[in-house]
Order: C-alpha cells, then sequence, then structure tokens
DNA sequence: CTCTCGCATTCCGTATCTTGGAATGCGGTC
DNA sequence: GACCGCATTCCAAGATACGGAATGCGAGAG
C-alpha cells in the first residue's frame, strides 16, 4: 500500500509536465495529491464525477474520495449531489483572490527581468501605462559600458517608446486617435511617428509580430525591443524591453532579440496569473 | 507526534468556528492543516513569516514547513526570499478563478430558499435585474392555498417589484432617474410610486433597512419583502424575496419577514463568494 | 571581528495516519 | 427481478508524516 514512486499525475491521456524535485525537502503525499485533484477539478468548471477525477490523477476512487471530502469540509470543493458532481468550492475562491492583492508585479518580474538581461546582453526596462506616457517601474541594468534611459520613476510617452507602442497596440484604433487627439503625438527625433495612421497601421504590425522596436523614435542612437505582459482578463499589465545603443542592437540581432522578450513576457503572464488574449487573425 | 486532537485552528488570539464533525467519514490530516495554512495566509495579503503562520495554525514549524513547501511546489503558495514570507501563490488564483465560471446561482440557492420557505411558511422568489424589469429564475412554492405569483421566466418592473426595488437601492439616484426617463414608471395599482423623487427617498430607506416591501404596487392584494445577494465585487448579483396574500404577510409579519430574508440573502452571498458591500452610513 | 539571538531549515526514529482493496449501498436499466 | 455502474464505507498493513532536537544562516550588538 502507498506505492513509492512519487507519480507525476498523468491526466487522461495527454501526458503532463513531470513535477520535478521528487525530493523536495518536504513532500507530503497526500497534500501533493489533493492539489492535483483541484488541478483536475479547475480544468472542469461544469464539475467531474468521482471516478471521473480519480482516474485523470491516477488515483483509487476510495482515496480520491476521502481527499476530496477533506477538501469539501473546508469548502475547497463542492459536491452537487443531483448531478453527483464534484466542483471548485467557495473557499478556493476566497483565498484566490488574495493572491490578486498581495501580487508585485515588480518583486515577481524582477528575476525573469535579470535572466533576459543575462540572455541579451542588454539593459532590461519594466514599465506600465499612464494617460498617455509609460512609467519605469524597474531596470537591470547590463554590464556594458553606455547604458540606456530612465530608471525608475522615468516617463516616456506612449507614441515613441518601444513599451509604450507595445500597450498601445493591443487598443482600437479609435483609442489611439483619441489620444492623439487629446495629447497629441509630439516629435522627440526625426524618425518619431507624427501621424495617426501610419502610427495605426505600425500598431497593427505589432500587434501581429508580437513585440514592438523603437528605432530611434524617442532618442537618437536609442533602440528598443518590447512584449506586453498580460492580466487575468487578457488586458496589457506592463510592458518589458530591452534597450541599447543603436551600434549594439543591429537590425540582425532584432528578430532574435524580439523572440527573447516575446517569450520571457510571456513567462511573467504566467507568474502573475495572467492570461494571453486569443490569437488575433494574422 | 501526531497528537491526536482534531484540533479546531485557532488563529492568533480569536478564537475560530469550531471545525464540526471531527471523524467526517473522510478526514486527512495533513490536508486540513495545509488548508488551514492557505486560510491563514490569505487574511494577510502581506505574507507572513514561517513562525508565524505556523503560530496562527497552531502547529510547530517544522510541520507547517513541511507542508508549505510541499504548497509551494505545486504554486499553492509562494515564497519571498529577501522578506522570507509566505504568500498565497498563482496557482491557487488560477484554481479559485474557475469557482465563478462553474458557480451556478439558482444551484446554489435553491437549498436556502427552500429553508427561507418554511422558516416563513411563504413562497420564495429568485431573480435578477434585465434593463427595467426583473426575470424570475426559481421559486420555492409554499404548501398553502392561495400562492403568489410568477413562475420562473416571469417577468415584472424594477420600480413596483420587492426584489426590483431592493437592487435599485444600491444604484445611484442618478441612474434610478435615467431608468425612469428611458422606460417611465409606469402604474400596476393605485400604491405604484410613479414619481421618481418619491421613489428616490423610499430607495434611500430600502438601503439603510436592509431590505424592500412591495405593498400591492405591483398587484393588488400581493405584498412581498426582499433583499439582495451581491457578487464578488460587491454588486447586486440578484435579489430574493418573499411574497404572499396581504392578508397574511401583515404589517406586524414584517420586521421579521425582513430581518430573515435579509440574513439569508446573506447566507447566499456568503454561498456564491459574494462580498457586502461597505456599511453606508445610515 | 566575534558573539549572540532569532529565525529558517534539515535530520531522524517512532507510531500515527494514510492507504487502497474489498465489501456495502444505492439508483438506474435491461 | 437481477444486473449493472457508481458512490461510499470499512479495515488491517505499513509507508508516511510527525515534531523534537540539532544545524545553518544572517543581522545586529558589543
Amino acid at each position: 500500500m502507498g506505492e513509492v514512486l512519487p507519480a507525476p499525475p498523468l491526466v487522461d491521456d495527454k501526458p503532463r509536465i513531470v513535477r520535478e524535485s521528487p525530493r523536495a525537502s518536504g513532500h507530503v503525499q497526500s497534500l501533493s495529491r489533493a492539489l492535483w485533484l483541484m488541478n483536475a477539478l479547475a480544468e472542469c468548471p461544469q464539475g467531474l464525477s468521482l471516478s471521473e477525477v480519480a482516474h485523470r490523477v491516477q488515483l483509487p476512487t476510495s482515496t480520491a474520495h476521502r481527499l476530496l471530502t477533506t477538501l469539501q469540509n473546508e469548502r475547497y470543493v463542492r459536491f452537487e449531489s443531483e448531478r453527483s458532481a464534484w466542483l471548485i468550492g467557495v473557499q478556493a475562491f476566497q483565498v484566490g483572490t488574495t493572491f490578486v492583492r498581495s501580487r508585485d508585479l515588480v518583486a515577481m518580474a524582477r528575476p525573469y527581468m535579470r535572466r533576459l538581461m543575462e540572455e541579451s546582453g542588454e539593459t532590461v526596462n519594466l514599465a506600465i501605462a499612464d494617460n498617455s506616457e509609460v512609467v519605469y517601474l524597474a531596470q537591470v541594468e547590463c554590464h556594458k559600458m553606455m547604458r540606456a534611459i530612465a530608471g525608475p520613476g522615468g516617463r516616456a510617452r506612449l507614441h515613441c517608446s518601444g513599451i509604450g507602442k507595445a500597450l498601445l497596440s493591443h487598443s482600437s484604433t479609435q483609442d489611439v486617435r483619441d489620444l492623439a487627439d487629446r495629447f497629441g503625438l509630439p516629435r522627440e527625433t526625426a524618425k518619431t511617428l507624427t501621424e495617426v495612421d501610419l502610427l495605426n497601421d505600425e500598431l497593427a504590425a505589432i500587434r501581429v509580430q508580437g513585440y514592438s522596436i523603437d528605432d530611434e523614435e524617442n532618442a537618437i542612437g536609442l533602440r528598443c525591443v518590447a512584449a506586453v505582459i498580460f492580466d487575468e482578463h487578457s488586458e496589457p499589465l506592463a510592458g518589458l524591453s530591452v534597450s541599447g545603443p543603436t551600434a549594439r542592437l543591429t537590425d540582425a540581432r532584432v528578430p532574435a532579440l524580439g523572440a527573447l522578450v516575446s517569450n520571457i513576457a510571456v513567462e511573467i503572464t504566467r507568474e502573475v496569473g495572467g492570461c494571453l488574449p486569443e490569437r488575433a487573425a494574422g
């Protein structure tokens, strides 16, 4: 009884990510199993029968039943007797919501930003939108000389910064027009986009591509590549970018950097419990 | 080691609800304890140190640590090393959100409606707002002869039904005026409130009182007493009422019925993970 | 620089708690 | 009426979680 294997729970037939660290300092079998049950239930808002959940997490029904009952006592799951279906309970919801209140974007993003800095070798920035501007929240500087722009608290205009354009690319063209009407599209350099239609065209391209490029549109000699971090409603929450001198961020490097930044933005989105928007038709 | 007591978890010093059923059919000690830990963490969005959580749920730190580590492996809690604080994790959030998708107001409310019917002896109704009307979703009929109004799918105007007025009492006076402008306040009986200012006055009183009364404003001979069920944003989600003939819902019974309906509306609010609005200054 | 203190973390032998097969209900269907 | 499929309960075996004690670690005082 109580087989020794810390078996990775296989859902149905589609193989799952193998849980790493089987010998993490402490490991409570019954608890892990209970959490697997919750995960399984969370994938089925319409509910699952005892035998269904049990099968999905590869547990004998009796064990699954005992764990579910315990979860039910604490209202982490509930049981609809008429359909005899197990579902996620109120308490799981109550507890889960405090995650949103406690999450600290900057703290959660920092390790990813550090990794991005190391993999790209460039300075990494995190910023959120505020009216017609972006506000930089955090920065991980690269070791090289000639580092780039704004530290925390710094600001730049939405229409001529990498992060700004990435965030804007998820607004409607009408909202962009309204923004231009209210705040204008002031020229910062020769390359700044000051025509709202040109801007909208570029934003459409950015959305398809998944990352934006600021090619000296904000300051001469400065380039940056940016992508968006989303919240749980698939709304833009913040933007992530790498920035550096034009001489170093060459055309040749841009596609790779774009992919890198997008990927890490996706990872941060995951980390903060966010949700990617539906893939808009290319 | 492993003391036998299925000890009710005491948070700090304020005593908690004693968990009933010490030997409920299944009961997994370590799982319950882990859930208590999560509950404790959920009360502190800023996070808690190991020893703090352990103290709150009355567990030795080693045990708490082992459970927290296991929860962390599944990302139900997270650990901020710089502050050495334990917090609710992403997965708890992800899983919790499916509660909202899976909750079925009617199914969840029904047992409470049945109890309300038994305790009041009157027909009980559940309805939501839809434009200028309420739509009845469910009904639990009383055993007595001469039962009241609409079955599921039935409609009534917001301004002259118990549930409608209860729901409206949480709108701004301006919104009520807009509603009156767009849809009018048609007279159904001699007692119908057709003056928007009179209506607003009554709504203010209803909000203070916590329940509304429809005294033959919708149909002669019919009275009803109603209260509001709230969602997680403290917004009105639905209304709950008891209704019956004027002869039976006497003035003398109204205060008790009002208290009863309000209380059960609060219980349903809890059940669906809702949140009562801040007590507006009386 | 060292000592101390308050923590978090790891270790380990014990017996408690979990485990899962088998037995029992329970409600439909052929 | 007898058979399913399914949820639920029971129980003895032993793997598993327990918590006290020992160790590590970092910060602040002396």
